[in-house]
DNA sequence: GTTGTGACTACCA
DNA sequence: ATGGTAGCCACAA
């Protein structure tokens, strides 16, 4: 029988990464979650990182929310003074995600 | 194989 | 609360 090797193409094709972004679409309007939270759902726990590589490769007409996506310490993983921040904020805010101080409570919000 | 990097985390001062 | 950090895992060069 063979032998499972190592397949030549990554993501985008692998499980991992399709488990990722159906996890990813999953999230519901009004809440958010976080890396790590998302892996751990995606049945790959310890693989925040990934989730955000998967999330930074995402093609501009995704319709993955992405901005539903935290850290742990309950903020958004973008430099303040970025465009990505701000309008990662902005989409929360429109959907009614309370945000005081550039933080959100995770133990209210957290899908 | 090694090294640098990252939309991360848990832990600790 | 807040800043620093070691650990982590996957990817790209």
């Amino acid at each position: 029988m063979a032998v499972c090797v190592s397949s030549p193409t990554r993501h985008r094709h692998d499980e991992r990464y399709q488990a990722i972004l159906d996890t990813l679409a999953q999230i519901p309007q009004g809440y958010v979650c976080t890396y790590g939270e998302i892996a751990k759902r995606a049945g790959f726990k310890g693989q925040a990182r990934y989730v955000g590589f998967v999330l930074k490769h995402l093609p501009e007409d995704s319709s993955i929310p992405w901005h539903r996506v935290i850290n742990a310490a309950g903020r958004v993983s973008f430099p303040i003074d970025s465009d990505k921040y701000r309008e990662q904020i902005r989409r929360l805010r429109g959907e009614g995600v309370p945000i005081r101080n550039g933080k959100i409570k995770l133990n209210t919000h957290m899908w």
